[in-house]
DNA sequence: AATTGCTTACGAAAAAAATCGTAAGATGAG
DNA sequence: CTCATCTTACGATTTTTTTCGTAAGCAATT
């Protein structure tokens, strides 16, 4: 089997992923409704972007039946992996510390999310 | 004043950013060597882009020499704090935890980056 | 002064991504 | 059955991003 180099999703198809990704599957027009709360497009722009999608394995679908439901083909973390990994190299130098440093920084965490990454950290320190 | 929305780098002006963070100044010749080692495409290619990222304000030029001076006009962690807010909002779900989770779980830090993290977290913890 | 080599400016082509219009088929209500 | 509605397919247009060709200016060398 070949390891095909991972498709990189453009911005647009990061949204209906996330969708997917939120509702396990979904029609298009349940895709449309939800992305035309905060955008503004019509439904065959939603439509087709879908069938881009499914085209490149992205999404997957079911067409049993006349309404097709898709769902996602890739998964949400190895996505997010690609796109930190693509994040480090291109704005940290390569560096995944200084990402830590920015994200740890440069935003808010509760008490209870900081003890989470001390857990981490202590796992990470033992070996 | 007002404070315009950031202009958000495309892929190729991120690529000349980091150049320009890194050396601090460089003509489009020196810009294009360095983009060269990696990518391939013509001189005029590397000019054009730069003179479009002057229009953005994403650099500014000392044009007094007739070899202009190209500098990067936005700084490496406004650019970094943007995408990271960005990807923590498209892809974490808006949790900035998470994407520490993964950028710490996922790939490896040396025993005194580790030790870094966890100077930051205790500061954190502290308030 | 002419040639060579480097520079910028700029329009335009090429490629990639996003949007939409229209046709055609299915389904259900009247 | 017929009409209205919703669906998919698909070509085509529009917009954005990337790439390049060509012209013109300047400076050093011959």
């Amino acid at each position: 089997m070949s390891i095909s180099k991972p498709i990189k999703p453009t911005e647009s198809e990061l949204e209906i992923l996330r969708i997917l990704w939120d509702k396990q599957q979904a029609t298009v027009r349940e895709v449309h409704e939800i992305l035309a709360e905060h955008k503004d497009a019509g439904y065959t722009t939603t439509l087709k972007l879908l069938q881009i999608m499914f085209e490149k394995g992205l999404v997957n679908r079911n067409d049993a039946t006349k309404t097709h439901i898709y769902f996602a083909a890739v998964s949400k973390e190895s996505t997010q992996q690609q796109f930190v990994g693509r994040m480090i190299q291109n704005l940290f130098s390569g560096s995944p510390t200084q990402l830590v440093m920015q994200a740890l920084g440069n935003h808010t965490h509760s008490k209870e999310e900081l003890a989470q990454i001390q857990e981490l950290l202590n796992t990470l320190k033992k070996q």
